[in-house]
DNA sequence: AAACTGCCAACTGTCGACAGTTGACAACTC
DNA sequence: GAGTTGTCAACTGTCGACAGTTGGCAGTTT
């Protein structure tokens, strides 16, 4: 059963799973420590396995590292968002850029049918209204076939999840979204990929502020 | 002196910084695998702190970890070099437009500062011809004042080095680098970020071509 | 001779314990 | 009473040792 089960994933990545979960749904709330021997005995593992998982979420920008300290949720702030967005913005629209001039047809039914569940799920008031946000974006990067970019999209997103449930914020301007959605696909279908950067560009923008107005009440 | 110097640095913060240096300076050649009880006993401290130095080095693409094989250092291939170049583009043209929007009086003095000493080296023939080109980038960079950008760059030059020091290549275009970076200046002074963005571009993409070139003979 | 099988050494993954540091509380001084 | 100093518990940083897995080598079979 759990005590010697080393078959599949270590229990340093069996860790960090389960740490990266409790992290991002704000189990483990922004600006509290994480305590080594507390969580250890909790996920019953050794320090050792443990210490790994919480310098590996640390480098995912999920966790902040003091020495001497612990390790602590990183709290929202203002500047934080702001820098973020900068670099999801250089991402994602150079992602948007290659998704045109790369993009397969079966990128664009994925794409396609990403924006019409969007739009079902909207109308029935889905729970999750920001997983079918997140699906789409995925699918935009992997259109754009670089993993790398990729790679770092996956990352700057997570810690906008993270920030995310920090605010707790209500629904959002989801119908702009949806729109801005539908006309990215658009441009990367007709191969157009300065438009594509350009909307994209708009749209992460109109996120960004969305998320700081949130953020000052 | 050395057994217990924990007063300004941890053992595993030191172990990064001499792993990271033998890596990129080819010392620990790529394709070679990284021994932790050998390389612990070298460095004269214990597996834990090495490994936790390891798995940094692993999440800034240093290293490649493999389950119950340890951690190599990875070779060269040209799908990297390219997927890397990808990435570079995007970010560096990105903080190329926030820094000609953003760039102080004190920023474009150290940008002719760092293009002047590349054509006096160059002149007379320094054994670093890469040293003041990474200088360049470094204060552009810094020029865009966009914190998690600088970051990711930084991680991104990193993987460059170590691809060049897998490759051993010749002494580069240099002076065809040298004009690239002169006029980027120039349009960063204007605050032509558009014309920023296209020339970062152009430079990059000539950097990656030459790269690949010395890498297929 | 080639292929398969079983064994073995080397190494990683994990654990429990010790040492050093940090922040806080309490006692003391002015 | 406010500030300072001494003490202490809690926690991180580090270590050495054990267990499980991997790849290779020797021996055997066809």
């Amino acid at each position: 059963m759990t005590p010697p089960t080393p078959l599949h994933l270590s229990l340093a990545g069996q860790a960090v799973d389960v740490l990266r979960e409790q992290v991002l749904t704000g189990e483990i709330p922004p600006g509290s420590r994480v305590n080594e021997v507390e969580v250890a005995q909790k996920l019953g593992i050794s320090r050792g396995p443990l210490r790994e998982a919480i310098r590996h979420l640390a480098s995912e920008g999920l966790l902040t590292l003091v020495p001497h300290r612990g390790a602590f949720v990183p709290d929202a702030d203002a500047d934080e968002v702001k820098a973020l967005f900068e670099l999801r913005t250089a991402l994602e629209c150079a992602a948007a850029e290659l998704a045109a001039s790369r993009r397969t047809d079966m990128d664009l039914v994925r794409l396609h049918e990403v924006c019409a569940a969007s739009r079902r799920d909207y109308k029935t008031g889905q729970p999750f209204p920001y997983r079918l946000d997140l699906a789409f974006h995925q699918t935009l990067i992997e259109a754009a076939r670089s993993p790398r970019i990729a790679e770092q999209v996956r990352l700057v997103q997570q810690r906008v999840v993270l920030l995310r449930s920090a605010l707790a914020d209500d629904p959002p301007h989801q119908h702009a979204s949806m729109d801005d959605h539908d006309e990215l696909v658009k441009a990367i279908a007709d191969g157009d990929a300065a438009k594509a950067s350009i909307v994209m560009r708009r749209h992460l923008s109109r996120v960004c502020a969305q998320m700081m107005m949130s953020m000052s009440h």
